[in-house]
DNA sequence: CTTGGCACTCAGGTGAGTCGAGTGCCAGTC
DNA sequence: GACTGGCACTCGACTCACCTGAGTGCCAAG
């Protein structure tokens, strides 16, 4: 029994699958691959691979294509994840370079990983509690409606409108509302998300008269934007890239374009811990995706942030049968590059 | 030569294909409608139809099904669009009431609307030149870069980072830009962003020192978002409407969901001037549409605003066999309530 | 453990035959 | 002139039988 040679089968039924999209069998393997070996070896190989349950035959007479088990085998024993050409370097870079606004940075990130991989990209947007307030704007919106904008240092801006009680856009109001804005970005300027949840709740203690519902709305729309950090925002492109792989090979598309949409469930798959997160990209194939609808596709990610803390994700989703080295190697470097754009 | 009853004859095939799917023949045409002649008689006008391009065959022995014109002429002849039972007119302000926030406002707008219909729904942002500045904000990102956040009095908040020569987080700067920002809202304040622009240009002539480069930020990062203006935001849902409506009658996904994601092009579809706008509702019908791949979509859009003016656009986009009486009622009830809210 | 050989299986393609929905046209009627 | 019943005709869709070939599993020999 050769353990060995029997990974290699694998592996080459697992390239060939991937590349052709038909069941291969064992002629057809040796003719592609140098095995040194008889069909018939590879046959037996083939079926103690199959008793295995890591590949199956959709029917009698035909080849083997991978089963969920198999391409986790695969992706496990590779080695180390092939660097990107020199070429697809230059690219990530020029398409990146240049981009100041969060928001802009974001789209072409998720732009340049669909095109590169040919598949749907998903980028979560910077986490918002471990990034630290810049400055908090209070706008009065009208008589009874008051908009606190806060900026963080990624360079994300969040916006809620609180109800007030009093009227913050003349006269009195106007000046309660300039003296409380000066002293709730003194407690907050450069402090975490939570931090500054903190100071305003002992500034809230202090406070008297009109002021002391200002800061109230304050705190309250910060708690709202401490609580959304659970359902942060996500970038996406080239689900038109779904479309393309779903005629190669048949998947229903609409679970997944429900659940793409949906963009909880796709926080939730970006932000779940992978199996194993090998050089930071982690893999999630087929079954092992917790998501209805999601069964026959295959989800990649990686983990993104200044210095060393992680403070988003990107991903690549497709279909099951994809080419598993060149994303990975794709979504690893497409991150790393975020990464190094958030530092500067 | 009955032109009434042909008209009549190009009503039901139209109504019975968008229900069944399926080419209609003269039989199935008189068991489901009261035309009161015979199965000959329906074949004369059937083949007249076809004469004037009206319906087509897909093949000898089979039913007709409406061309892109005959769909045309019997969207010009419905004569009012049918009104939303109480029920649907509930579910719509049920859904739509209670949100402040532009992002959530317009969120379960494209929800609703696609849930509604059944199809994928598209919401047009508030476009900005048309509605006022309500405040703007500088703050200092880092030693060589400001960012501007403009707030609309739709909710709108628009941010552009601008490169600045001086230190605005320290001393001096600290001082010039506040005394900017006071300047520039004065300037600005309630104003619209053309105004804003012009009144900021006589405000940067009579400018002197720091300050000076300051006003021109503000000016270079409105005029952007000015500029922008045509490529204004879009939201979407329903894309998975698509894929189930692709498995009734084939057609290629790709390019569909490819133009969805250009937002550019999405947006230029939602704004062109369509055919003509029965009661605020428009229809682009199939090969009418501009966008290469959208032959066999249609899209029905409405204009919504505050008062009197049009500030943005719903629409609905599904296949050509859609039941365009139903879809334009809905269309065109979304559009009235998002109005209504706008206008509170 | 590997290999060549061989019988066996079965999906997919091909061709003939049938069925029936639907048409076009014509002659007759109101 | 418009409508109607009737009839011959067309042709897609379905069924059935058949064949082919890729691919397998197994066995006996090296």
């Amino acid at each position: 029994m050769n353990d060995e040679r029997r990974m290699a089968v694998l592996s080459a039924i697992v390239e060939d699958y991937v590349q052709t999209s038909e069941p291969v069998g064992s002629r057809a393997l040796l003719d592609r691959h140098q095995l040194n070996v008889s069909a018939a070896t590879v046959r037996n190989d083939m079926a103690a691979l199959e008793d295995e349950g890591l590949i199956v035959a959709p029917h009698t007479s035909a080849g083997r294509i991978p089963t969920d088990a198999g391409y986790r085998l695969f992706v496990d024993r590779l080695q180390a994840i092939r660097p990107m050409s020199k070429g697809e370097r230059a690219a990530i870079t020029d398409y990146l370079e240049g981009a100041d606004e969060l928001d802009v940075v974001l789209d072409r990130t998720v732009r340049l990983l669909s095109t590169l991989t040919r598949q749907v990209a998903v980028v979560q947007y910077p986490s918002l509690t471990r990034s630290t307030v810049k400055h908090i704007e209070l706008v009065p919106m009208n008589e009874s409606r008051l908009m606190v904008v806060v900026i963080m240092g990624t360079g994300r801006v969040e916006q809620r409108v609180v109800p007030t009680g009093v009227d913050y856009t003349v006269g009195v109001g106007l000046e309660a509302l300039s003296r409380a804005r000066a002293r709730v970005n003194a407690a907050t300027r450069d402090r975490r998300l939570t931090e500054a949840l903190e100071a305003l709740g002992t500034l809230h203690n202090e406070d008297t008269d009109t002021e002391d519902a200002l800061t109230a709305g304050v705190l309250a729309a910060l708690g709202d934007a401490l609580a959304e950090e659970r359902e942060t925002k996500v970038a996406l492109a080239g689900t038109a890239n779904l479309a393309r792989s779903s005629t190669d090979f048949p998947m229903t598309l609409e679970p997944v374009l429900d659940a793409l949409e949906q963009h909880v469930v796709l926080l939730k798959l970006l932000t779940a811990e992978a199996g194993q997160a090998d050089a930071g990209v982690s893999v999630r194939i087929g079954s092992e995706n917790p998501v209805r609808g999601l069964h026959s596709t295959s989800l990649i990610t990686s983990g993104y942030g200044s210095g060393e803390e992680q403070v988003g994700t990107v991903g690549v989703l497709g279909p099951t049968r994809m080419d598993y080295p060149a994303t990975m190697a794709q979504v690893r470097a497409v991150a790393t590059y975020l990464s190094r754009i958030m530092d500067a």
